[in-house]
DNA sequence: GACATTTGTTCATATATCGCACAAAATGAA
DNA sequence: TTCATTTTGTGCGATATATGAACAAATGTC
């Protein structure tokens, strides 16, 4: 790609989207140029270019994003086809399961969600599409990462904040790596209140019909109810039957 | 705002990912150019960007969107304190009433949705954060059209494509109008299958504690088990008690 | 209230992007 | 195959944008 065949004022817009997340509902010129490092008056143009479309309001001190700004994340859940697919599969596992079933995928360190099923809330986070979590300690984490080549798997882990969540997270790329080839040897992952306490969950990937993974999909379970130990027997087979159920209907 | 306050090759990035929708998982350049009527050599910059910063993959011929592009309303919906607020309400909501509980705001001419908990799939369509309904013809849309100055009302009205999607949908402008006028004196709004066969619900704004209304909440239930004459009766009870919950919890 | 900081805005100019026109390549029909 | 049509890639002049400094306004501190 040549140099000129990059639109520098788009990308830097991007990054100011981005820059508002979590607890940044309302960002002033200058925060939000300290968090993208771009030049206030760079992103002063890009903010009001925000608010001029619909995307962003402005009081005069403050941009806050609009729900405008779900058209563009919508147009990603509406023009794959794979969210689509899963739904009701996801659906059809809930409810045997009577747990939350979710399907997810990987970009960069995180899982993003992209289709979800909840019976009952067990997390303390709320989980949408489009939610994140770090891929190192989430089961559909660990079953998209064991599908990488071993050396991408452990760039990922290199740049990945492995932060110790409960004192079951484990942390060491060493460790995670040796999990992650029992997790390609035994075709699921399970993760026992390694993100929060009180939460587990199995997941198992989601092949093409050609054997790639293209997502993965997962039960979670309060550790209350079902002990991790319980997961595999409990919940194992069902996530395998939606698997082989899913394989065929995914051609690359 | 002055003319050089504006960034246009941000403006018209967002055109391109936008044109990315509903059955359009693959964008080619040349078909971008056409949905979003812009230059060819503009649009092709733009997805090359997109590409470049890992939004979209490009096999050398079509463009599609990566799950990297949720970040971009996943900054809208963990940014914002409202969908937040609302969700574990709507779980209550939803749990007592043994059906889906939603929660959406005005986006043009669409409902968009911000949070939901759902008990089981009565609609064909799947809905989750950031899907889109007509407003004219759902309940939250009735809801949240009815707050707004009746011109403004109407404007929308006049910018919707009213759809006779069943054959009980409302497509009259003035009878919309009307109804607006019923839902604001007596607080909620009544669909009965206008639109999709089958499915049934009502809705009451979600107001400030200065009276501003900032979203609209819902029940939704199939009609086979819930006739429309007996939505109110047995929901909207509930949905005042939901409603008065939150006021208190919506400084502005 | 006065001072020091931070923030927002403007401006001139160097730089990058746009859209056109054309070239090259791919696609499809006969 | 050939030819017509569509699609994609590229060079260039005209136009729009980014930059960083300077200034104005607002905010915070003592």
């Amino acid at each position: 790609m040549r140099e000129t065949d990059f639109v520098s004022g788009f990308a830097r817009g991007l990054k100011v989207i981005e820059a508002f997340g979590e607890t940044r509902q309302r960002l002033s010129i200058a925060e939000a140029a300290k968090l993208t490092e771009l030049d206030r008056a760079t992103v002063r143009r890009s903010l009001l270019t925000l608010a001029e479309l619909g995307y962003a309001d402005y009081d005069g001190k403050f941009f806050t994003l609009t729900p405008k700004i779900l058209r563009l994340g919508h147009a990603y859940l509406a023009a794959t086809p794979l969210p689509a697919l899963l739904q009701p599969h996801l659906d059809h596992l809930s409810e045997k399961a009577g747990q939350s079933a979710s399907a997810s995928v990987l970009d960069g360190t995180d899982i993003v969600y992209i289709a979800r099923a909840s019976q009952r809330r067990v997390m303390s986070i709320n989980l949408t599409p489009g939610s994140r979590l770090p891929a190192y300690c989430a089961s559909m984490g660990r079953v998209l990462l064991a599908a990488l080549p071993e050396s991408e798997a452990r760039a990922i882990l290199a740049r990945s904040e492995l932060k110790q969540n409960t004192a079951n997270t484990k942390t060491d790329p060493d460790e995670l790596i040796a999990e992650f080839r029992r997790v390609r040897a035994e075709g699921y992952a399970i993760i026992d209140q390694e993100l929060e306490i009180g939460l587990c969950s199995i997941a198992v990937p989601v092949d093409s019909d050609r054997g790639e993974t293209v997502a993965a999909i997962n039960i979670g379970a309060p550790a209350a109810l079902v002990p991790a130990a319980e997961m595999k027997e409990r919940y194992l087979p069902l996530l395998k039957e939606t698997q082989a159920a899913l394989r065929p209907l995914l051609r690359r």
